[in-house]
DNA sequence: TTAGTTTCTGAATGTCAATTTCAATTTTCC
DNA sequence: GGAAAATTGAAATTGACATTCAGAAACTAA
């Protein structure tokens, strides 16, 4: 988390943006947490201790945040853009609830290199790449 | 594509649908070309030869598409909706050129096998799946 | 500190694709 | 042919994202 408020903090001084309470507010609450807010999440959930604050406010920030590398944007195909936080050199794809809702993050370096060579095989060179997969969790299974 | 007209008609029987010169029309159209379409680009091929086919008449065709199994959404962060047309068994994936957007088709069930083995892992149910590599295509890279 | 400059904020508005509405039309079935 | 039901297409609506703009706040230099 110190990490990547340095790395905004660099980000911002190179753009020649101001400091803000407001953005720093966003911030940590953004940091603060392993969510995957959509714009609309993380306002209302700082609406709740900051009734002043604008859901463009959030929403530039989170814009910013990615701008800077400190947060990815995701799409889930459900009409709204989620945010999550980037640790640095923990590339991770997901796993989707499509009952709960539920994200899960999973890692396999096979997969990875599979797809490099698929690329390869076709001449082409991957800038990045999105994988979900979709389906019940094992909370939903049982429920189901 | 017969395949994918007899699935389309069994579909819309169920559903109770009528025959109508507009969804016949829209269902050729789509099937006998391998692009991904959104709604406007479908819309606007038809409208050559037909203009008084209306944008909401191609929306509401290709979602029933969809519907009936023989066409599937597509999504590359874009802004629009794509659709393509389904052959059964023939899953593949997708390379998205950032460049030019040209799309191509990969398939490797090796990678295919290694998603069961992570979902089993979380003890996951797979439902269905995106797998897509953003990059620059063979073309794209000469002109780089 | 203070005046001057620049950026930021937040309410309102704009944008754009997807979706819905509804009156007129077409299809289906008797 | 004619009634019932679904379809069409122009227009309006929705919903998420993006932009605008006037007032507020943050920096900068003296």
């Amino acid at each position: 988390m110190k990490d990547q408020i340095a790395v905004f903090n660099e980000c911002a001084r190179r753009k020649g943006l101001k400091n803000t309470s407001q953005r720093t507010l966003i911030l940590k609450a953004f940091l603060s947490s392993p969510s995957h807010y959509s714009t609309e999440d993380l306002y209302l959930k700082l609406r709740k201790n900051h009734p002043k604050i604008g859901y463009a406010t959030v929403h530039r920030a989170l814009k910013l945040f990615a701008e800077c590398g400190i947060a990815v944007e995701l799409d889930f195909g459900d009409g709204q853009t989620r945010f999550e936080p980037l640790t640095i050199g923990q590339h991770h794809d997901h796993l989707v609830c499509t009952e709960c809702g539920s994200i899960t993050e999973f890692s396999e370096p096979r997969i990875e290199e599979l797809q490099e060579q698929v690329a390869a095989q076709h001449g082409f060179k991957i800038e990045r790449h999105r994988h979900e997969l979709y389906g019940l969790c094992s909370k939903c299974i049982g429920r189901g």
